[in-house]
DNA sequence: AGGTATTCACATGAAACTATTCTCTGAGTTAGG
DNA sequence: TAACTCAGAGAATAGTTTCATGTGAATACCTGT
């Protein structure tokens, strides 16, 4: 007898009438020539060519939006420029780094002990001083004649983390060096963190800049048909499927990594439910469900303490639209009396209430309610029909089932 | 009525503390010559 | 005497706590009409 799992399995190789390839629609995709950004891959190719004949390239700043397609012109650009160097043996050494990675590359001693590691050296995550990290950066980067473009990506987030002293160092390092070169490239989501950098910083580091625009729908749509050509089997998408792709992404200030995800979500979704066609409505059902593994990827992957609050605030967000500091923390207590957890100080939980609004779980703003004082309101900001489920995660993953509910 | 002084309930900021992980150094110990 | 062991001093970092100061407007309290 065959089994159902088998016959699925069989069913599932016979049926696919979506896919072709979906690597292309991967994130970590890189393609061969990017839609719509040939003139900024053109300038910044100038502005690097230097390199290739042994002299320094101006530092070089890079901004714009997320999912505007910096990090992979970067990318593309770096990534040929190293192999031309290679063919014709000029000393040129491309460091790639991403400043978000927690616990890699997110404060001064990481960094460059990172960057150290680039270069071959095994440097421990901690004991040492962090002068000392950086004179065996200093010796490894001079140990020989060559130019090292150094590729900071999410460079704001390391700025905002370890200060700009760092990058006040990295841009006078040249100064010291007897044998190599090296040139800054920065890139950053922020748009208006240069200006909030030290002037001497800023002026070395964005000696050239590039400022990245959102694509617009129509950009999109063809970035979306360019790469669904290739990922999708012919006819795989109903006619409209691409333009509500590029609407959405087009209204989420222009970013193609999202339209990209969404698309392949959708297809993935039809895939499974064995349709001959993405339909529209798979589109909005993987807005929803990219949305909702988000969320409770969010709720599952935080610590004991946040998890109590959180329950705590979707609690009382079930009960009323809005709460305040003060309420939230007495039931957050509560919850950790049950839970035996030492609460933490109202200091602390006001942070944390604040991260949660970075996350998107919140909503907050700053009232005043005169004679009874100043607070928080806030108010959740996920949607209705996520919470019961939200709330079992919380209470299965903090062992609560069997205790009382409040 | 109109003005101003209080007061609440937190927000916000800075500094200090705790705990963990890891290196480096030098004193004491051990084993072999 | 060289090699080894091990405790103690220092670092980096994350996550807090402690202490200090700030704040916006509803109310309480005056004041002169």
């Amino acid at each position: 007898m065959v089994s159902q799992v088998q016959s699925f399995f069989e069913h599932f190789l016979k049926e696919n009438f979506i896919f072709q390839n979906k690597k292309f629609l991967q994130a970590n995709y890189l393609p061969d020539l990017v839609m719509h950004r040939d003139d900024f891959m053109r300038e910044m190719a100038s502005i690097l060519a230097p390199a290739l004949k042994g002299d320094r390239p101006s530092n070089l700043f890079i901004y714009g939006k997320t999912g505007t397609g910096k990090t992979l012109i970067t990318r593309r650009v770096t990534d040929d420029m190293e192999r031309i160097a290679k063919e014709n043996n000029i000393p040129l050494r491309v460091i790639y780094v991403n400043c978000k990675l927690r616990r890699v590359a997110d404060t001064e001693y990481r960094l460059i002990a990172q960057l150290a590691r680039e270069f071959g050296r095994v440097l421990p995550a901690t004991g040492l001083p962090t002068d000392s990290v950086y004179s065996i950066f200093y010796e490894l980067l001079d140990s020989k004649e060559q130019l090292v473009l150094l590729v900071l990506d999410e460079i704001d987030q390391l700025a905002k983390r370890a200060g700009d002293n760092l990058l006040y160092n990295l841009t006078r390092i040249n100064t010291e060096l007897k044998h190599a070169q090296l040139c800054l490239i920065g890139i950053s989501n922020d748009l208006v963190f240069v200006d909030q950098l030290d002037a001497r910083v800023k002026s070395s580091l964005s000696e050239e800049e590039l400022l990245f625009p959102p694509y617009n729908a129509v950009q999109i749509h063809a970035i979306l048909q360019e790469r669904a050509n290739k990922s999708f089997k012919e006819n795989a998408l109903q006619p409209g499927v691409l333009e509500k792709c590029a609407a959405y992404a087009a209204g989420e200030h222009g970013d193609a990594r999202r339209a990209l995800e969404l698309l392949r979500v959708a297809g993935e979704i039809a895939e499974r439910k064995s349709c001959q066609y993405v339909e529209i409505k798979h589109i909005d059902e993987a807005q929803e469900k990219i949305d909702r593994d988000r969320l409770y990827d969010l709720t599952l992957n935080q610590p004991r303490q946040y998890q109590a609050l959180m329950y705590a605030l979707l609690t009382l967000g079930l009960k009323q639209q809005s709460i305040v500091t003060g309420e939230l923390y007495g039931v957050y207590e509560q919850t950790c009396h049950r839970l035996k957890l030492r609460p933490l100080t109202q200091r602390r939980i006001s942070d944390v209430i604040g991260e949660f609004e970075m996350l998107g779980i919140a909503q907050t703003r700053v009232v005043s309610k005169g004679r009874y004082g100043r607070s928080r309101n806030i108010v959740l900001a996920v949607p209705r029909v996520s919470l019961p489920k939200m709330k079992e995660l919380l209470v299965s993953s903090l062992g609560l089932n069997e205790l009382e509910q409040v």
